[in-house]
DNA sequence: CCCGGCGCCTGAGGGC
DNA sequence: TGCCCTCAGGCGCCGG
């Protein structure tokens, strides 16, 4: 599921191969991630818009497959293919991003510990793990990286934001950074689907610590990893690390 | 405010 | 081997 860090791996590798190309004659100047949402600006201010939801890839010169939903052809014969097989994913050219922009809240990766902990007040019966998954609050992470950032914070995936302390509110600071940008440094976590603009795997996954490790034991105290489900989705913790 | 559930969609994996 | 069933999951929307 591609969260921030996969997003950014796509981001970076599309400034490099696409600015100053033509796409139906016009010039791409800039590629910019908001969230997990990215934007392909041209020269006019309007800008091609992607949400690659589950299953999504955008790959620069990728070969076509059954799920190809949509082939961009530049100027030079070069191509950014999109591939969905769940089909969450969309695309759109917008006039301007600047309302799409204002639905998120501040950006995972730039957001301050006083920020945060100022957020934080304004929800205080919210459970921790759903509120960092809510776009509208921080923007960019989603399931895989609320788990570990969680984990390596020691605080259970259901607590109350109230409950919470000042040390565990900054542990929660720290590993968002610390862990987007890790996973940054290694092209993202691939599950299943994801590749980046390459169309190679991420490496992160190697380095998940509780995400999808149910019944293995916690890399910290042994205890055996347990999951929950919440609205539908599934949240992963070890039972003595990270206490209610 | 906060939560749960549904729908969108389809591959994967388990049971038999 | 192969069929059927269930599940996962971001997000918008709705209802309690």
């Amino acid at each position: 599921m591609p969260e921030l860090p996969e997003v950014e791996t796509i981001r970076r590798q599309l400034v490099q191969k696409i600015v100053g190309k033509r796409l139906d004659a016009q010039p791409v100047i800039n590629v910019r991630r908001r969230g997990k949402i990215l934007m392909v600006d041209f020269d006019d201010g309007s800008s091609l818009v992607f949400h690659l939801k589950l299953t999504g890839q955008l790959i620069f010169n990728g070969k076509p497959s059954p799920y190809t939903r949509k082939v961009f052809n530049f100027d030079d014969g070069s191509q950014l293919v999109f591939n969905d097989a769940r089909k969450f994913g969309w695309w759109k050219k917008v006039k301007e991003t600047k309302k799409i922009e204002e639905r998120f809240g501040p950006e995972a990766l730039k957001i301050n510990l006083g920020t945060l902990k100022a957020l934080l007040q304004k929800r205080p019966n919210s459970k921790i793990k759903p509120l960092l998954m809510d776009q509208t609050f921080i923007a960019g992470i989603g399931n895989i990286y609320s788990d570990e950032i969680l984990f390596n914070a020691k605080v259970h995936p259901l607590r109350q934001v109230k409950t919470l302390s000042g040390k565990e509110i900054q542990q929660i600071h720290q590993n968002i950074k610390k862990i987007l940008e890790k996973a940054i440094q290694h092209r993202g976590t691939t599950e299943q689907y994801y590749r980046d603009a390459c169309g190679r795997e991420g490496d992160y996954t190697k380095y998940l610590q509780i995400y999808r490790r149910e019944g293995e034991k916690c890399s910290r105290c042994g205890s055996i990893i347990k999951r929950v489900k919440l609205a539908g989705r599934s949240a992963h913790f070890c039972p003595k690390c990270q206490k209610t």
